[in-house]
DNA sequence: TCCTTGTAGTCAACCTGGTTGACTTTATCG
DNA sequence: CGATAAAGTCAACCAGGTTGACTACAAGGA
């Protein structure tokens, strides 16, 4: 019998896949998974900095500088010098990053109903109340939850 | 609201994190989870070969190669002559090997009921069978079940 | 005010775990 | 047989991270 942390990592690649795939549908540039909670992070803080978003995504800053740097590139982006602190730069998203993250949310929605066709609704909200349980019981003191693996 | 797929991530990686501190308080090497499934192949496939392996794990064979060598090096993992085909070896756990393989299974164990003891056992089951239901549902044709993201 | 200590960010070198491509040796099938 | 395919290796490379050294600016005392 296939222990339960397998079946999640299977079933969580299982999602990427499909995720991806619907992207390629719409001739969508595949971004990683760690953009996906880079654009999370960018949306619920207006006053990003590279450092900030760091320590969200549990990497090195310079491995956070690359991705703005990417990000940037590719125009989901955009740098504004900090109001206060001149070494710094807010990060924010542009009106492209935002268009992407509405496009990905809407998908990530459809993959989550393929799941709820085949175990029904029921479930996947009862599935969704006990991860979310044991993730706040497993970060204990720490405010940020820990980060997936990518 | 994190998407279920998120969750799914967010809580394998807390699990892998768990599984890992149980490891080192043992004192024991932590070898990657790629390692895990290597091993969990080579004990369901006595005649295994680089190559049936590089299949299973879904990488290239240079790479289950270079797995299989890193294996050998740490005496985990042993290759023998293949017995009707001289091109191939068979690669097969030594008692080293076994003995590793029981240990994390017993280890998974423990964090399985880790989980067990924040939703229930009942949650645990009902979360094994929907996922195992939706992994057989998308692996469809294909005989292999799609591997974790590692 | 200046001076020390700390922080935001970058540059460069390196590591790891994979990739592609070229190759040798052995199998297999007409 | 001879052509084609498969097992495995070697070498070069790539992606996405790391550590370490550095610059520019910030902030809090003496």
């Amino acid at each position: 019998m296939t222990p339960v942390p397998f079946l999640l990592a299977i079933a969580y690649r299982a999602m990427t896949e499909d995720f991806h795939a619907r992207l390629a549908e719409l001739d969508r540039e595949p971004l990683r998974p760690a953009h996906g909670y880079t654009f999370r992070y960018l949306a619920e803080n207006p006053e990003a900095t590279t450092v900030g978003l760091a320590e969200f995504l549990g990497v090195t800053k310079q491995a956070a500088s690359k991705a703005v740097a990417e990000l940037h590139n590719w125009g989901y982006v955009e740098r504004k010098p900090h109001p206060t602190d001149r070494r710094a730069h807010i990060v924010a998203l542009t009106e492209r990053g935002w268009e992407y993250l509405g496009v990905a949310d809407r998908l990530w929605g459809e993959v989550e109903r393929g799941l709820a066709d085949v175990i029904g609704a029921g479930q996947v909200a009862a599935m969704a109340d006990s991860l979310g349980a044991y993730i706040d019981h497993v970060s204990g003191g720490r405010s940020a939850p820990p980060r997936p693996v990518w």
